[in-house]
DNA sequence: AAAATTTATGCAAACGTTACCATTTTTAAC
DNA sequence: GTTAAAAATGGTAACGTTTGCATAAATTTT
């Protein structure tokens, strides 16, 4: 088994003690420029590199992030991750990725893994299905550092950062009513996400705006998030069947709009009868057939935030009480449907 | 600051020693009943997680593993780091997830990185731009366990699990001249790859068998692996530019195949004139439109795969010398072009 | 009742590193 | 040429855990 050069070998070898050695490689002041050179050339040869575990047990730092997500699959995060590890590795910090699949039950195990794996601080977007986040209370508490993305908690006071959802529905929600589309569907995530409630205000101002009368029939809640198709193709089925049904159908969320699009095809429905637009970061949203229009998040950059946010919160000398909520724009990409 | 129970703070509450405590907690022969659930019990109160970083000091074993792929937003990866964290979470193992984006310079310093964190063992599938894995060598000679998966390496001599990629191509292929296709161009990625060269044989061979000519200027390599819209259109616009144009194109690469239909979108062509089908574990290529016939990878079962033979290879008592190669088969779905 | 055995516990070292303090050597000051 | 100051190096303990060995206490054997 391979065993790779300490700290101890190289004083052996060089005669000289551990903690010489040590100063030498970090470039202490105290160390004569010849002990030095000797000490790097002989590091060089033998390739030594310091153990990080071992900095870690001294220093309890880890020089690693944690992320928590629902689903890789799911192109905004897995943009978002993107974005996290191009200024996390720059900073000389590793990230370790996890998934939730958007259970509560597998988000609670795995951030616990996390800190007790030691991570020097969270990234973390909630999974849909939770509703009692005590255990993410107790680490913060504790001082774990900690910053929401996307889908954030009011609860907890720390750092954030999301979309401008509502802005984001709200145009969405314009762009069909310019259309002429009156009867305006809308298909949402798990009720307990701050996006979905954040989406829906959007919708209803816009409605409220153009003084189009609110039907709540038209909303359908799909808890699961996309991730079982059933439940929307279902929801799907519900408004197609109303008497009065929509004319256009505005989704928000990202795998529900793929979901949907999917239903509409299979449903084998009229592209004139009903215009679709919905949230969705997936890289193919524009080749999708039927076609729709689409609100983009920048996750990359909410990415990068978040991460600076927390990287702020790791590094301060002192504990930080003032905390910013950021949020970000949308784009909005509207498709001709024929 | 946050400072977790130790053993040392339970055996100073106990008036035990850390050594008896830590026979108590691991539940060792030589403890007496009734210490054992003094120290449970007490352990239990101060909520006690045996810290896993001075574990890892001092049996150098990280119970982690490293994974590294291309992209994450390539379905084919992340639907395969979700097999292999089904079953590495269940065997008490935590992945750390890297990205290359198919970029060799960045594999090396991930790999590195990961390699000197002291994972346990790697997952890796090789980065299109990759040439020279003289790091790869070092470290597997060195004694890291190293698993290969879709992507691999002749070199290097450990487990390996690929798709048959012969065998899906050839079928793909066929289906195509099925169709009475005659004029048959093939789209493939980076030819440094092993699954390029496989698909190409697999791709060969049906021509041959149906005694189709070979013409090679109906084969394009996109080296960035559609990574680069730009190159994939130029490709797709090079072969419609021929003045016996292709009547189907056959994509080997998943990413590729986005691009092409992208492209042929973009361009504007006939969906009759020209049939697709190619390589892609999207979950939405059902949806895509122009829409084409595809052939999709078990890729979350390959990943449960590479991980198990990884865990043979770590967990192994003696140095294991005989390997294994696996090849899974792949699934094509056929799409009725109109 | 003394010796032998079993059972339960404690001590010290180690994993690789660094930080504080102590010591030695060199240079400067008078 | 002694003393003071500065520069370079070494020793030790600590981060949290486990393990081999030593020891103490309890039990059994004769």
């Amino acid at each position: 088994m391979y065993k790779p050069a300490t700290i101890k070998d190289i004083a052996l070898a060089l005669k000289l003690s551990p903690s010489t050695v040590s100063r030498a490689l970090r470039d202490g002041y105290e160390i004569s420029a010849e002990t030095k050179k000797l000490v790097m050339e002989y590091a060089q040869k033998v390739n030594y590199k310091s153990n990080p575990i071992a900095l870690s047990l001294k220093n309890r730092r880890t020089y690693s992030i944690g992320i928590v997500v629902p689903k890789l699959a799911n192109s905004f995060f897995s943009q978002a991750i993107a974005g996290i590890e191009s200024i996390a590795y720059e900073k000389g910090y590793h990230t370790i990725i996890t998934q939730t699949h958007d259970s509560s039950e597998r988000e609670r195990t795995n951030v616990n893994h996390l800190a007790q794996r030691s991570v020097d601080g969270l990234l973390i977007s909630m999974s849909a299905g939770t509703s009692d986040y005590g255990f993410l209370k107790t680490l913060h508490n504790d001082g774990l550092p900690i910053v929401f993305f996307d889908r954030v908690i009011d609860d907890i006071d720390t750092f954030k950062v999301t979309s401008d959802n509502f802005k984001g529905a709200y145009n969405a929600t314009e762009s069909l009513i310019k259309k002429g589309r009156k009867k305006i569907a809308l298909l949402s995530n798990a009720p307990q996400l701050s996006i979905t409630n954040e989406r829906l205000s959007g919708y209803m101002k816009a409605l409220a705006d153009y003084h189009i009368p609110f039907r709540p029939e038209l909303i359908r809640n799909c808890s699961k998030g996309g991730n079982d198709y059933e439940e929307v193709e279902d929801a799907v089925k519900g408004l197609l069947a109303l008497h009065e049904k929509p004319d256009a159908i505005f989704i928000s969320s990202d795998r529900i709009s793929i979901s949907c699009v999917r239903a509409l095809k299979n449903l084998d429905f009229d592209p004139n009868e009903i215009a679709i637009a919905g949230f969705s970061n997936s890289d193919v949203v524009d080749l999708l057939h039927p076609s729709i229009s689409y609100v983009r998040q920048k996750a990359f950059e909410m990415g990068q935030i978040a991460v600076e946010m927390l990287l702020k919160l790791i590094e301060s000398k002192y504990p930080i009480t003032e905390f910013e909520t950021k949020i970000i724009d949308t784009e909005l990409f509207l498709i001709d449907q024929k």
